[in-house]
DNA sequence: TTATTGTTGACAATAAAATAACAGGAGTGC
DNA sequence: GCACTCCTGTTATTTTATTGTCAACAATAA
């Protein structure tokens, strides 16, 4: 009903800063803080005050003038904003080290993001569970998604499966992917997928590291590394 | 020699493309192609064939008039140009569910990326080894980091104590901090910080999910969350 | 050789994002 | 209630990023 449904698009670079803010506000409410200025915000957050206001603006005018923003109020609507006021059904698929890490992070389920199922291919998984959570075999995971609604997969496999696994998800109804395979998935466009590839983050990291400390490189060419037994998690 | 030093800064989201480029030439090396025009590369990365010419030639010319780029040689300069050519030595502090993980994924160490030590405060932990890496007390960081050259310390542990901590390891001279820490670093700023907020990258995709099953939402407002004991690791 | 095609690197045009400027409503103090 | 300050929401400006175009040159075919 507001403006024709064709409420004009949010930029991403908006949306990835909302949880930053969520954060910070949730930090001041913990502080009994009950409100904030943009002004006073951006020196905390290392932004410009204008870029807070013109970010929040895209969503209503939580503000007010002379006033600023009540860090409840905003604090409640970015949540509902980013949807965080639901609980949603998640699925890990790839039971290794960092599916396992996943599963047992605890305060994503605080947060309402609640782990139902690992799937695994390893027999020595299958049947396990990983705090509370049961490992079943990959074979039973259309039954599952058919069955159960889920709303993200968590995907920690090997980029060999990956893309096949993704497709598939999307085909039986997963609305979206958290994807820590080091791929990029072809999925319908109906589904939205979130990349979290940690080794491109460590090479970019790399990059500025040696931009700084340039060349001369006092960076160890001749570093003893350990050999090491390996293990597969997400290969490659 | 080039150009009196004062080579034109190169944009972050160039940076940030070319772990991407890197991992596209490596996977195209595996499958023998030798050679490759931006116009074909940027039909398989999905993105157009100038921004890959106009990324690729912040560094160098590396391709020829009528020939297109040859996949060896640009997958090895891009590989120098993010410092992949080098070993770099790692800690990690937070001996955690993902500080572990980390530790026990093996792609690091063939990459270069080696895992010297780990460091936590839990008792049951100390003295452990993981995947034959050490677990020492916190207590012994500071020695540890003096003594040896430490280029990229892992953070992951809880925000309360990263704060201090990075600011500790930036002070004995860690050149670089991947900081799995749900907080934003405040360090001198000689010092690197790549962030790795998983939840902030979670959230949003739920955003995305929210926008595109839009409101009336059949994500479950009653899925029955599980109740499980918790374990801390990085606390939220 | 010589013509034709393919493809880069440079630069111009466009789009997106960040910052700054400002008009005016809301609090505050007297 | 009135003057005055604070601070938002919004519009304008600047900066940054992406895309489009083309001359020059290499590769290939005639």
């Amino acid at each position: 009903m507001d403006k024709m449904d064709s409420e004009k698009r949010i930029s991403p670079a908006v949306i990835n800063r909302l949880p930053r803010y969520y954060r910070y506000l949730g930090d001041l409410l913990e502080s009994d803080i009950t409100r904030i200025s943009s002004k006073e915000l951006s020196a905390k957050m290392n932004i410009t005050a204008s870029q807070i206001r013109q970010d929040l603006n895209n969503f209503g005018g939580f503000g007010q003038q002379g006033y600023g923003y009540n860090v409840e109020y905003l604090h409640n609507e970015i949540k509902k904003i980013l949807g965080l006021d639901r609980l949603y059904n998640m699925i890990v698929v790839g039971g290794g080290n960092i599916g396992q890490a996943l599963v047992n992070y605890t305060n994503f389920e605080k947060r309402g993001f609640v782990i139902k199922a690992v799937f695994d291919t390893n027999p020595r998984l299958i049947g396990m569970t990983i705090r509370g959570v049961e490992v079943y075999d990959v074979d039973q995971m259309e039954q599952y998604v058919k069955n159960n609604s889920v709303d993200v997969a968590i995907l920690t496999l090997p980029r060999s499966k990956a893309v096949k696994v993704a497709n598939d998800l999307a085909k039986w109804g997963v609305k979206g992917m958290w994807n820590f395979s080091h791929v990029d998935l072809q999925v319908p466009e109906d589904v939205l997928v979130e990349n979290v590839h940690l080794t491109d983050s460590l090479m970019t990291l790399l990059y500025k590291i040696n931009e700084m400390y340039c060349e001369e490189s006092e960076l160890h060419q001749l570093s003893n590394g350990l050999p090491i037994k390996p293990k597969v998690d997400l290969e490659d």
